[in-house]
DNA sequence: ACATAATAGCTGCCTAGGCAGATATTGTTT
DNA sequence: AAACAATATCTGCCTAGGCAGCTATTATGT
C-alpha cells in the first residue's frame, strides 16, 4: 500500500503519471487521426466501429463511455457513421429509450482494412520493449484506469462524463 | 525486441496501449480541471506554472512542448497568467524573439498552494498499488513517451505540433 | 553580403467536444 | 396510480485548442 507516493516537497512533474499520460494521450491522438487524414473516416470514429464491431458497445451511451466523450458529441459522431453507411440506428423493442447500432458490411469492410495502420505503428513504437515489458505496462494502466474509475466514483462532487 | 506485440486477428481494444492512455487522460483531465473549478486559474495554468518554477520551461514554446498544445493556444494561455499577475513577459536581449517567462511571488504562491489537490487525488488514486509497481508504472510510461517522440520525428509525413 | 531557411511569437478562423436543457421512456416509491 | 427519479438520446450554445498565415529575428549556405 502507497499510502503517499507523492509529496508535496519532491514533486516533480517530469515523474508525475498525470504529466506522462496526458503528454502521450497528446501525442498520440493527433498523430493517430493523421493515419486516418486521406479516409472517409476519423480516427475516433473507427475506434467507435470497432468497438461496435467486437461486441464492446452496441448502443450510443456505450460509445460515449468507451471514448470518455459527452453524449451529445456521440450523437454526432455516430450521425456521420450513419450517413456515411457505415452504422444503422434501430430503436430498442425491449427499452424504447434506446438506439442500438450496428455495422452495416461496408463498416465491418472499413473497420477491418484501417486496423492495420494502428498496429503498424504501435509495434514500430514497442519496438524496443521486450513482450513482458509491455504486458507489465498494460496490466498496469488496467488497474490504474479502474483505480481513477471507483475514485472518481466514490468522490461525486461533481457529475461525470457519459451524462 | 518485440517485433510484433500486436497482430491483425487477435487484437482487441481493451488491452491496446492507445485505448487505455486516452481513457485514462480523458478521465484524469477533466476531473483535474474540476479540482481547479472555484479557483482563479485552470488546471493547464497551473501545470504552466509548476514548469515554468521547475525551470523545466521559461518560453512559450517550451510550454507548448510540455503540455503538446499549439503555440497559439499557448499564447493565449500565457496572456491569461499575465493578466492576472501571476506571470511576466520579457522580451530577451540575447535572442530578440523569444519572450522570457518568469513567475510573480504571487504566481509562485498560487503554484504552490494548488499542488496539494492533485497530490491527494494521485495519492488516493494509487492506494492499491505497492510503491515499485509505482516506479515500473513511471519508468515504462517515460520509455513509451521517448519511443514514441522518436517514432514520431522518424517519420514526418505530417508536421508536429509546437510549430 | 545576400538569399534562404528556421524559429519565436501572435492573430483570425474553425471545429470537436463539453455543458445544460428538453423529450421520451422506464423504474421506483409511497 | 401518482409522483418522482433515473436513463437514452438529441439539440443549441460556447470554449479550448488546432491550423494556417503573418512579422520579426536569427542561422545557414553560397
Amino acid at each position: 500500500m502507497t499510502k503517499n507516493y507523492y509529496k508535496v516537497d519532491t514533486f516533480q512533474s517530469r515523474k508525475a503519471l498525470g504529466y506522462l499520460i496526458r503528454r502521450t494521450a497528446n501525442l498520440i491522438v493527433p498523430h493517430a487521426e493523421a493515419l486516418f487524414a486521406d479516409q472517409e473516416i476519423t480516427f475516433s470514429q473507427w475506434v467507435a466501429l470497432v468497438s461496435l464491431r467486437d461486441g464492446l458497445t452496441n448502443t450510443c451511451a456505450d460509445i460515449a463511455r468507451h471514448l470518455g466523450h459527452d453524449s451529445g458529441a456521440t450523437t454526432r459522431l455516430i450521425d456521420q457513421l450513419e450517413a456515411r453507411g457505415l452504422v444503422v440506428r434501430t430503436r430498442s423493442q425491449e427499452d424504447r429509450r434506446v438506439v442500438k447500432l450496428s455495422l452495416t458490411s461496408e463498416g465491418r469492410a472499413v473497420a477491418k482494412s484501417l486496423t492495420p495502420r494502428i498496429l503498424e505503428f504501435w509495434n514500430d513504437v514497442l519496438n524496443d520493449f521486450s513482450s513482458s515489458e509491455v504486458t507489465t505496462l498494460i496490466e498496469l494502466l488496467t488497474r490504474l484506469l479502474g483505480a481513477i474509475e471507483t475514485e472518481l466514483a466514490n468522490e461525486p462532487q461533481k457529475a461525470r462524463s457519459a451524462r
